[in-house]
RNA sequence: GGACCUGUAGCUCAGUUGGUUAGAGCAUGCGCUUGAUAAGCGCAGGGUCGCUGGUUCAAGUCCAGCCAGGUCCA
């Protein structure tokens, strides 16, 4: 007979064979057909709020494996948190605006040969490429299993949303800080505009190295010397700068009638002679800056003079220790011009090309030869520098010229060397204190728990204050935006460009410009009604009849500002333009009053410190009056195996091939295989992308896998409604795994509410291979195969496992959003739910502490057992445990720690061996006597056991007593 | 060039207030099993804790410097 069919073997139709990419799909579109989203929403409509706000990715591209990262981030914990019981709402944004879109656009404009279009041509083309690219990232980013509102998100360029950012602005321009000034900004000659610091990177270029000549006003054949490696900016040169700390050397160079004078940083001295080949030279005499005050120098080639000034920032490192001063042309020269009354003089055009201005008289300027030239290098040459070098050495005014490699700021779109130049922008005054009043009354309503701004501070400070509030993780986080706040000039938030939010500004007939909180909303209205297109399709005129206030007394308009916000002011806007719209973001208004629209967490990479969370914070503070944020968690960026950034450039190098899309690894691997190798991890630090890592992590998911399916099969005839065990009632073993589930439930738990996914990670995938796989799932299945179906023991057993699988189904959703869910389904008890809209409460069991000590001992003598055991098995005396017999003497203390005699027939169980004596070692020795033997008997063809009444029973001569009893039942 | 962060077995991570021969899982090798079987079990090998110096009776753990990588800035 062949007692196999007599026997509970296990059974199921979960799969081995995961089969991720085709089967993903399938569970996302029932997901889909579902409304699981909504429904998860609905169920959860009561509960308190968690609400993770969404930073909105650029609408360009395929999703990156980088920002793949940060969306599974953020779904890891929005999943726990609905798992947890709180209503989980998620709205994904995406960023719409900006320079990288209408420069694809314009660029496949003209390539069409279209070189004319108007803006609003120009911008009904971006918002259509932004759209195509919202529909293919929404595509992408639902493929990795994240749930959310996909189908209304939040576009930055959404009328509503432009309305509300206007609006914010409009508080913003209402309180002052908003004006325009003359500063030297990043300007990209190629993009025509001005650049924010976020978007100027530097790379190494070769500049332009020129020591020059200015000659001293009253004293014969005598100099200054200067350095420059932007020849480009001596046109606008109207100062020099020395350091009123160092030493000088007046140097005479040359004999007889060629003699000349130089003035020089005694400390560069060796250097400046080495370099402009001073064969021999005499130190007439030293001199301190004290001589240099009313020092006049004539200019090298305009006629114009200028006059020497004391700054710190002159260092002796390199150069001559004087500086040239160009305040149209640097941030220090500028500032540095403010302070002595000097003209922000930049004779640069729109377009890079050298021109006059009205700052000074047009004899007083550049020679007309040089107009018109061009600083952008063509071919590795600049026509600015070459005229103004050819003019300098003509008049005989360079000493020395080389190339100069250094790291340069360059535009981040057109990778072209950027350039400084002063021209009006709007800006955000960074160190306003807003007008009293308004302060007052937010002191009065905030009462004594006083947040954001307040009469007494800056808006720096009060934003230093407000950082302070906020949780940082990692809490060196709080550092960094520290410095960026503190670190920070004016914000430049005017763009010359004109796919973004346009700001609604208009001219005088002077050429003054109005910018007015009333306008500024009334455009909002009208914004909210067509889109901001209606700024770009009417004219000066018609808009400003639209929205000049009835009661406007100042000039009237001739001319509507050309400019756009930055795109930082889009995003910044998020919070007022989203949370405090959206009604299903808003927390219940009763139990959060104040904070109702605050969020609890954002996530972003780490260089967001700079960006988006700065500008969420300072927009806030400054419109909302705090932090649209209580905690901020960060991430690292995406490394390659050797641990170096992923960059295109090294790409098609030797064999370097690195998908860069996420989409290349879910077609790959299945997004879950993605998602468990984000969770495990830490991706607070460099997070490497790596075949061999992510076959690691498909290793630890075959584990996890199979892990359910074992506990799965198990249950094929289990109806937890029926035959549940009580706690009471389930044997030892099973309220041991049981015991340490809950352990594991609290561990994982906590790493979860830490954000630390990938202890979450470690723990459980530890768990599946030790406590279960290597113990539990190995030791209980003598139990489930062969004991009668519905004995008790076998129920017991079953009932640990049902707990354990729901239990770990929802621990692991999360993490393995689909596979969770796919095992969800073959859990006895459910129908039709997903594993994402259940609770999560603890499956665990809680034991007594004499208990747990009880059954660590069992454990501990388990483990020099199974080395006697190894023994035998080497020695070819066994080969399965279970053909073993066990004659186990040990001391008394430890004896009486597993239980004594009574727990004999368990520690054969634990040990996995057919039979086991079990006795008190005479003697004081500590060490256990453990003698392994062949099992007594013969092999039972049912169990497996060796017994010693195999062949007593009439009907079954091939099987134990114990068998025959369980055939009995069949 | 500056600030901050990171550097523990092939991989991913633990290593509590400095304290016995530095741990885990995975991977690898060798066995066992063939009633979780393109699965399961056992055992074994593998680390001068980035490097150098210092403080201390004692340092992966504290301090300084250096190297490599990353982010931000200049």
């Amino acid at each position: 007979m062949d007692y196999k069919d007599t026997l509970n073997l296990p059974r199921t139709d979960f799969s081995m064979k995961a089969d991720l990419v085709r089967r993903e799909p399938e569970r996302l579109a029932q997901w889909e057909a579902d409304g699981l989203y909504a429904r998860i929403q609905q169920a959860r409509a009561k509960a308190p709020r968690f609400l993770l706000h969404d930073g909105p990715p650029f609408a360009n591209g395929d999703v990156h494996v980088g920002t793949a990262l940060n969306k599974i981030l953020k779904d890891l914990i929005l999943k726990h948190k609905t798992l947890r019981g709180f209503r989980v709402p998620y709205v994904p944004g995406w960023d719409c605006h900006g320079l990288p879109i209408e420069f694809k656009v314009t660029q496949e404009m003209r390539k069409a040969g279209q070189t004319d279009a108007d803006p609003a041509t120009i911008r009904a083309a971006c918002a259509d490429y932004a759209r195509r690219f919202i529909d293919i990232q929404r595509t992408q980013f639902k493929r990795l299993g994240v749930l959310g509102e996909w189908e209304r998100p939040y576009l930055t360029l959404d009328r509503g949303y432009e309305a509300q950012e206007l609006r914010l602005f409009a508080d913003i321009v209402e309180k002052g800080f908003v004006y325009r000034g003359k500063k030297p900004v990043y300007w990209s000659i190629p993009c025509r505009t001005a650049l924010a610091e976020a978007e100027v990177e530097y790379q190494d270029h070769v500049s332009q190295s020129v020591y020059v000549k200015f000659p001293v006003v009253g004293y014969e054949n005598t100099f200054l010397l200067i350095w420059t490696t932007t020849p480009w900016t001596l046109p606008a040169n109207l100062a020099v700068a020395f350091n009123p700390t160092f030493s000088y050397s007046l140097v005479r160079v040359g004999e007889g009638e060629n003699w000349e004078d130089y003035l020089v940083s005694t400390a560069l001295l060796n250097q400046v002679a080495e370099k402009c080949g001073w064969e021999g030279y005499q130190i007439l005499r030293s001199l301190d800056g004290g001589h240099f005050t009313d020092t006049e120098y004539r200019h090298p080639f305009c006629d114009r003079s200028g006059r020497l000034f004391a700054a710190d920032f002159v260092d002796n490192e390199t150069g001559t220790g004087f500086v040239h001063i160009a305040p149209g042309h640097g941030m220090d020269d500028y500032l540095l011009g403010v302070r002595e009354g000097l003209p922000i003089y930049s004779p640069v055009d729109d377009d890079g090309c050298f021109t006059h201005t009205a700052d000074l008289p047009a004899d007083q300027q550049m020679p007309a030869f040089m107009l018109g030239k061009a600083i952008l290098a063509r071919k590795g040459r600049s026509e600015a520098n070459e005229v103004v070098i050819e003019e300098l050495t003509a008049r005989k005014a360079l000493l020395h010229r080389e190339d100069y490699p250094h790291s340069y700021p360059h535009c981040w779109r057109s990778k072209t060397p950027v350039i400084f130049r002063a021209m009006d922008q709007w800006f955000i005054k960074v160190d306003h204190v807003p007008a009293a009043a308004d302060a007052d009354r937010r002191e009065s309503e905030r009462g004594e728990d006083q947040r954001g701004l307040t009469s007494a501070a800056t808006f720096r400070e009060s934003a230093l204050a407000e950082i302070n509030r906020v949780q940082w993780v990692p809490d060196w986080g709080k550092a960094r935006i520290e410095g960026a706040v503190t670190s920070r000039p004016d914000w430049c938030i005017s763009r010359q460009r004109t796919w973004g939010v346009p700001i609604p500004a208009f001219y005088d007939a002077r050429g003054e410009p109005i910018l007015d909180a009333a306008i500024v909303r009334a455009t909002a209205g009208l914004v909210e009604e067509h889109g901001s297109n209606v700024w770009f399709e009417k004219d000066a005129v018609e808009l400003w009849t639209l929205v000049r206030p009835t009661d406007w007394a100042g000039p009237e308009a001739v001319a509507k500002s050309q400019d756009t916000l930055d795109v930082w002011i889009d995003s910044g806007s998020s919070s007022r333009a989203v949370i405090m719209q959206r009604e299903e973001l808003r927390a219940e208004a009763a139990a959060e009053a104040g904070d109702a629209w605050q969020a609890d967490v954002y996530l972003e990479g780490s260089d967001q410190h700079r960006g988006w969370f700065q500008s969420s914070l300072l927009l806030s503070l400054a419109g909302n009056g705090s932090a649209p944020f209580k905690t901020v968690l960060t991430h690292g960026f995406m490394v390659d195996a050797d641990r170096e950034k992923i960059s295109k450039s090294k790409q098609g190098q030797g064999g370097y091939e690195k998908p860069q899309t996420a989409d290349a690894y879910v077609k790959q691997w299945g997004a879950d295989i993605l998602r468990l190798w984000v969770a495990s991890q830490d991706y607070r630090n460099d997070i490497v992308v790596s075949e061999e890592r992510i076959k690691k992590v498909a290793e630890s998911y075959r584990l996890l896998r199979n892990t359910l399916r074992y506990q799965l099969s198990n249950l094929y005839d289990f109806d937890p409604s029926k035959d549940t065990v009580p706690d009471a009632e389930l044997t030892g073993l099973d309220r041991w795994i049981l015991g340490e589930f809950a352990r594991l439930e609290r561990d994982v738990q906590r790493a979860y509410e830490a954000y630390e996914f990938h202890v979450v990670y470690q723990r459980l995938s530890q768990f599946a291979a030790v406590e279960l796989s290597a113990m539990y799932h190995d030791l209980v299945k003598d139990r489930l195969y062969t004991d009668p179906a519905g004995s008790v023991r076998r129920r017991s057993t079953q009932t640990a496992l049902h707990r354990l699988v729901t239990g770990l189904c929802q621990l692991l959703a999360p993490m393995l959003a689909f596979t969770a869910d796919e095992a969800w389904e073959f859990v006895p008890g459910h129908s039709g739910d997903s594993v994402h809209e259940s609770l999560w409460t603890s499956h665990g069991l809680l034991m007594e502490e004499s208990e747990a000590e009880r059954w660590r001992a069992l454990f501990r003598l388990r483990e020099s057992v199974l080395a006697e055991l190894e023994k035998a098995r080497q020695s070819k005396l066994i080969g399965k445990s279970l053909e073993a017999q066990v004659k186990l003497t040990v001391a008394g203390e430890q004896f009486e720690a597993v239980g004594g005699a009574a727990a004999a027939d368990e520690l054969r169980e634990v040990l996995n061996v057919s039979q086991l004596t079990f006795a008190v070692l005479a003697g004081e020795s500590a060490e256990p006597a453990i003698e392994v033997a062949k099992g007594e008997g013969g092999k039972c063809a049912r169990c497996w056991h060796w017994e010693t009444d195999i062949g007593g029973h009439g009907d079954h001569p091939e099987i134990c007593g114990r068998c025959v009893a369980a055939v009995a039942t069949v």
